[in-house]
DNA sequence: TCTAAGTGGAGAAAAACTTTCCACCTACGG
DNA sequence: CCGTAGGTGGAAAGTTTTTCTCCACTTAGA
């Protein structure tokens, strides 16, 4: 939140995201609304993906679809506006979190907590795909990603977290796990998702003396293979995926 | 699968599930499309939700639409194929892993892995709002609960499940963990999830004696609760939610 | 070999979504 | 408190997606 519009009121003419400089500065309710917009389409992409119809973005963010399109000209426009909006609130999250907390798990643990509250972590993955990556949402990518990264290493290396856990086990599930449930919204879902993350916690303990454990299997995704993400999305036009589906 | 197709080959002029009766018996050839539309029906409604396109799910079955609109006119014969197929599928696999394993958890690791591989779960809630529920459909959902039920109450009862975790617990997760990430598809999506489940395999163990833990937070979804669903299903048309949305 | 059952794909009809336009508001500097 | 540049909602035209039917052709199975 903080950054994007920071970005937005204090635009000159600097020829960065959001390719059309905002002229100097917006009325104040504008820019209400530009902020009702991007939390109306981060819950909306959330849930439907990134395709979903702007129109009803527009109805949830309580404005016409006129504002929508004045403020976002393309669609790609807002998916990048969410991303930004998205990237900083996740970093901002983190480091809360570790100076909130002591003991580096508990701010792990925090830190989960939030991104789920947020509901945020759902939007990336159906956005990745959808936006060419440039420096300013690199950027942003990064100092979300490197605080994530420093709370588990600290946790590591206080032995509280297992040490074969690796960033990927962490931000992929928050993706899973804040991501609403298909169908008709359920009222206990968030409710629920924070019940489940504590489980999935407490996996993530280093294990006790008493419950011998098996290595994790499968793929490991490390932060590298965030960074990577980058040259996979750049080649890639918004249209339809190229091999064999599923 | 079996409990469909069985249900289909001896098809006679029991006024059921299907709605319309087959004329007695089908081909062979016919039957096979079938099958694959289900199949197909069942890996695109888990990626995409129950609105997607039925001209998508018949092109992934290798069939023309008029071989899909003629087996399923409806799209809620569709959902309801792919439901009945699903709990069937579910059901069984929770006695084949109570059977294979004898340790308790084991068999419960065993199942929710076989859940996940069988891509089942994350269809189900997408279903759930748009079928109602008649006793066939109800009759096959409770012939798949009760055997997972039975895996959760035995490995508490032998200490080695944490003993309060609940239906829900195990039902929810395996229905988000089991979806697919939204936007492209992702190669390693499928072997992250077991991975995941691992770890919250692990945060399911009864605590040891070394790391204390806090009660489990958020709301007591057990299985009761799942029995509810029908009477919430039912009084609704396929139509749009009533209230307040999200 | 015969035929009733089954099939695919073209394309009309309907639905959903995007995008523009304009008459009407309203924040805010004077 | 007033004038106005900046902002707004919603109707409607335009475009794309999706549904669903029809029919000439193929094939399982007796």
């Amino acid at each position: 939140m903080t950054a994007d519009s920071d970005a937005t009121a204090t635009a000159t003419a600097t020829a960065t995201a959001g390719a059309k400089a905002q002229p100097a500065r917006m009325r104040a309710d504008a820019l209400r609304n530009r902020e009702h917009i991007l939390r109306a389409a981060r819950e909306i992409f959330a849930a439907q993906g990134p395709d979903a119809p702007l129109d009803e973005i527009a109805r949830r963010a309580g404005v016409g679809v006129a504002t929508l399109y004045r403020r976002f000209p393309d669609r790609s426009d807002l998916i990048r506006g969410v991303a930004v909006e998205v990237f900083t609130a996740l970093g901002e999250a983190a480091l809360v979190a570790r100076d909130e907390r002591a003991e580096p798990f508990e701010a792990l643990r925090t830190f989960m907590h939030a991104a789920l509250d947020l509901k945020l972590g759902s939007v990336l993955p159906a956005l990745m795909g959808r936006v060419a990556m440039d420096e300013v949402l690199d950027g942003v990518r990064q100092d979300a990603a490197d605080p994530i990264q420093e709370l588990l290493t600290q946790a590591q290396a206080a032995g509280t977290l297992r040490p074969d856990v690796l960033f990927g086990d962490i931000a992929l599930m928050l993706m899973r796990i804040s991501r609403p449930l298909p169908g008709e919204p359920l009222a206990e879902d968030g409710d629920l998702a924070h019940r489940q993350l504590e489980i999935y916690l407490d996996g993530l303990r280093t294990p006790g003396a008493t419950a011998p454990r098996a290595e994790l299997p499968g793929p490991a995704v490390d932060i590298g293979w965030f960074k990577r993400i980058r040259a996979h999305v750049i080649g890639k036009a918004p249209g339809s995926p190229p091999g064999p589906q599923i």
